[in-house]
DNA sequence: GACTGCTGTCGAATCGCTTCGACGGAGCAA
DNA sequence: TTGCTCCGTCGAAGCGATTCGACAGCAGTC
């Protein structure tokens, strides 16, 4: 293995003139400097991660901890962890993988053994048991999801109060009166992860707001349950000709089986989903949607995370706003619906 | 910070003793073994990760590469990282999360940087750029996948020739005569990823061996492609009556396809699937399937690699046999068939 | 009773890098 | 010229563990 004496030697420097050239933490003229890197250059040297850390007390890696089971859908937890794999290495970090399964005590393990020097938490519930250890670490963490109590945290998500809301009012100004709201399965509820709940308080307020009649059903992902509710909702609200889908697995589904009860999408039924652009787009009837966009909010809380660990203030809260995109799956209510 | 001496100190021993309590490296006695446990315990000692990988040169993280953007089926690749990281915490040891997008010089990075002790690479191609340097480096590494030539590497995946091969033998014991495989998008052939061409060889040796009919159809995963793959399936081939669908997304919607153009499953078609059993479980439907086990695979391929850090001899390839579990659109073919 | 072989513990060296204080020389002001 | 400030570099002291060799004490052997 080739290391930093080597280096030093071969440029015919100190080691610790070859340490500042690379850090950039002392000036180093220009010419030396040149030398330094042809030595790296021709010699391979790469600095070992393990002394490094030691030497100053920075391992450079960041720990994402991920939902195991959950409602959560699975290819936004992906989308989210490749976005920040790839925003940490910006900042020449990589990223140590954590599974909720560890609970506390892998947070507990990762942060005082120094093996990570921040910590990325998502599906983060209301009342969430690793908060008070969050608050007690070291290390600074950025959540993902708002938890009941935030102060003293750094978390952010998209703000969806305001895309329930923004659902609501883009149905609104097409003419629709009667909207009802498809959420996520019962235990998502029960579960307190806070998102569910807060689609649901600004769709309701927003339909309020409006004079809309307004219903919220949670809903299973399967197809079945999908089949069953559009049963239900065109049983129990006659007068329905908005809906608002926050539940990806279901999106399709229920425009099927909307479909197959005889309903037209667009034109007796607008469909407006919370989901990823992707999705949206890649239906076979492209869906009217507000973006779930975890590639921004991952890089974003890496961005945080860098100013924390840098020692700058950052906002407590950061809500992403909704972008409401129309597509295929919204029109303005016809004169029969 | 609490350190090694600290413990020492607490202990009445030097911090040796505590090294070797900790590792059991060499014999501490009963009494002073429990000692040092309890000051450990009361003090809320944690070795620092950076100075111990600087000492032993084992930075117990292994490095477990992603696909970026790729044909496969995403929810697979999540099962597969998260059963990588229970698999290595088993074994004391923690992931480090790279993507695809980083290339070789990620690789080399972590392990040049001995930031990593070893490798699990996903997605291997039949001729992968890092193949070389896989070979090269001096750490040990696993792949999920076969390259062209697997030699002097170490390999796991699923048999999928087995797999093609099982499919089509329940197939024919259940009476059928005329078969078609639908496999993964054309890109996935043209990227050589191995287990495409493998699926098909072993369907297509099978039907051979039967005598059966055979064709096999790339396919695209959107609900329009799968449409035109039954028509065109049910133009091309009226005697069809067993499918074999490799290509996770496609599954429901071909059945969904064939049941609008009028066929019944199972009883004028039977259809199953090379996917994940959860998948397969939860359709409206349950669908008669081999398993993509990535779990399995996952936890095994961590410990090959736990074999190889120990200096102790693993089979360069690991194929694992299909389990076939016949569900509800498998049935002996009708007499009308 | 001297010798051999364990068992259990200690001390010191070492891993490879960062960082702090020191210092020589150049540039500039008085 | 003297005295100050910077700039650029060096040397040495850590960082916090692991590990190797040494050694004291005790048991068993001939």
């Amino acid at each position: 293995m080739v290391k930093i004496t080597d280096v030093a030697r071969h440029a015919g420097v100190s080691p610790s003139t070859v340490s500042y050239a690379l850090s950039g933490k002392r000036p180093i003229s220009a010419e030396t400097r040149q030398r330094i890197e042809a030595s790296i250059h021709t010699l391979g040297y790469r600095p070992h991660a393990g002394a490094r850390a030691l030497a100053s007390s920075r391992s450079n890696v960041l720990a994402l901890v991920v939902p195991f089971r959950t409602g959560m859908h699975v290819p936004v937890v992906m989308q989210f962890a490749v976005s920040v794999v790839t925003a940490a290495r910006r900042h020449d970090h990589d990223v140590l993988l954590l599974t909720q399964e560890e609970g506390e005590e892998g947070l507990r393990r990762v942060a005082d053994t120094a093996l990570v020097d921040a910590l990325i938490v998502m599906d983060v519930q209301l009342h969430d048991a690793r908060l008070p250890l969050l608050r007690a670490l070291d290390r600074p963490s950025v959540l993902i999801g708002f938890p009941a109590e935030p102060r003293g945290l750094t978390c952010i998500d998209l703000d969806f109060e305001a895309a329930g809301g923004a659902c609501v009012r883009h149905l609104a100004e097409l003419g629709h009166r009667c909207v009802a709201l498809v959420g996520s399965p019962p235990e998502v509820y029960l579960r307190e992860t806070g998102f569910a709940q807060r689609v649901t308080r600004g769709f309701t307020a927003a339909a309020d707001e409006r004079g809309l009649t307004s219903t919220v059903h949670p809903c299973e992902a399967t197809q079945a349950a999908a089949r069953d509710m559009a049963q239900r909702l065109l049983r129990e609200h006659p007068g329905l000709t908005g809906l608002v889908v926050h539940n990806e697995p279901l999106v399709q589904p229920l425009i099927d089986a909307f479909r197959e009860l005889g309903l037209r999408v667009p034109d007796d039924l607008s469909v407006v989903a919370i989901c990823p652009d992707a999705q949206a787009e890649q239906a076979p009837l492209p869906v009217s949607n507000v973006a779930v966009p975890s590639a921004e909010i991952g890089a974003e809380a890496v961005e945080l995370l860098m100013h924390k660990l840098e020692q700058l203030p950052v906002p407590e809260s950061t809500l992403l706003p909704p972008r409401l995109t129309r597509r295929q799956t919204t029109a303005p209510r016809s004169a029969s619906g």
